[in-house]
DNA sequence: TACTACATGTAAACGGTTACATGATTGC
DNA sequence: GCAATCATGTAACCGTTTACATGTAGTA
């Protein structure tokens, strides 16, 4: 299988809960991801051209409720496979535009508990050594004396940095935190 | 003057403290703004001869100490009213990605502290706003009963976004905070 | 009648990265 | 001799957005 960008997960996510037209998987991505992960139509036709060639996807035209040409999408078993694979997968990226690791999580519900939580370990990680360099830098921004206007607002940008990387790492905390909860309570129930 | 895309004042911007090469522009971003600012090499070059066209810039051969190609580029006084006009300007976009604000505050020394307090004043107002409509979807999520582990997964990625614009939010008010005082500072000292 | 929502799709443009080609200089 | 760094540049590619074309259905 050829490497796929994340726009097809996007879209197999949405159809992992049920068959939806191309017009429907863009409200619903609105709705639901959209204040981490957009989709445009220019994106969503072309995509879903391509799963149906792949066979991740099957259509079928849902003829004349009145004259619409209505064209509705379900996922198939393998799509469903590959879809699992990638939310199993450790995220890549981690652009704060779109988010790949919210766009997992979000699916969460359809792998085990412990795969998120590694995903979210994982992303702490990072953001621990992300904010390691920004102190680093601070520490050599604040050796220098001479305090110029021009530090001040270099110092703002770093600081900028370091309240995200703060914020989200308490973020992963309370995150982990609950999922272990979920894990729990669903050990319980069974 | 044509729209022009935001290399162009990420360029400008580090022109605007001594001439360069592409080389060394490339090398000045990853060292200062690199953390929320990337250009590469097919960024730069091209983005230079379309300055020179404009006029912006100027370019010099600095020739033959020893062999190597180098060529120093300077900011001329039209480019140099460009890229205030620009750091003058509100704020387009706010991908956390390319992040246009920092990208001005940066360079927030060339203009007055007011409109650097401006823009930082127009982004929170933007982050409330943003919050507050997490905090409506927050609020329909906890009105349902229901706690499935789809709606556990949902608000996590909700509490991303809470997280993130609080936190910017307060850093918004600490960075107001210190350009009040420096605004005081200067005027004591002049 | 006109506006909004439903519905599908494409072509061009845009912004950006990656891979490549080329070659000098410095230091181990 | 080899690797790293200095140095310039282009072409192909990728992902995405925007603008456009087309048409139906419901409602105020």
């Amino acid at each position: 299988m050829k490497r796929m960008n994340k726009s097809v997960y996007s879209i197999l996510g949405i159809l992992s809960s049920g068959p939806k037209s191309g017009y429907d998987i863009k409200k619903t991505i609105e709705r639901s991801i959209g204040h981490f992960w957009a989709e445009s139509y220019g994106q969503i036709y072309p995509t879903l051209k391509l799963l149906i060639d792949e066979g991740l996807i099957t259509m079928e035209e849902e003829d004349h409720i009145g004259k619409l040409d209505r064209k509705v999408y379900s996922i198939t078993y393998q799509g469903m496979e590959e879809l699992l694979g990638w939310l199993s997968e450790p995220v890549e990226d981690i652009t704060l535009g779109r988010n790949e690791l919210l766009l997992k999580l979000f699916f969460g519900d359809r792998i085990q508990v412990d795969e998120n939580i590694n995903h979210l370990k994982q992303y702490e990680e990072r953001l621990y050594s992300e904010l390691y360099i920004y102190n680093g830098i601070e520490e050599n921004l604040n050796s220098i004396a001479d305090k110029c206007p021009r530090l001040v607002y270099q110092s703002l940008t770093l600081k900028h940095g370091q309240a995200i990387c703060k914020a989200l790492i308490e973020w992963c905390e309370d995150s982990m935190k609950t999922l272990y909860e979920l894990r729990e309570s669903t050990k319980k129930s069974q």
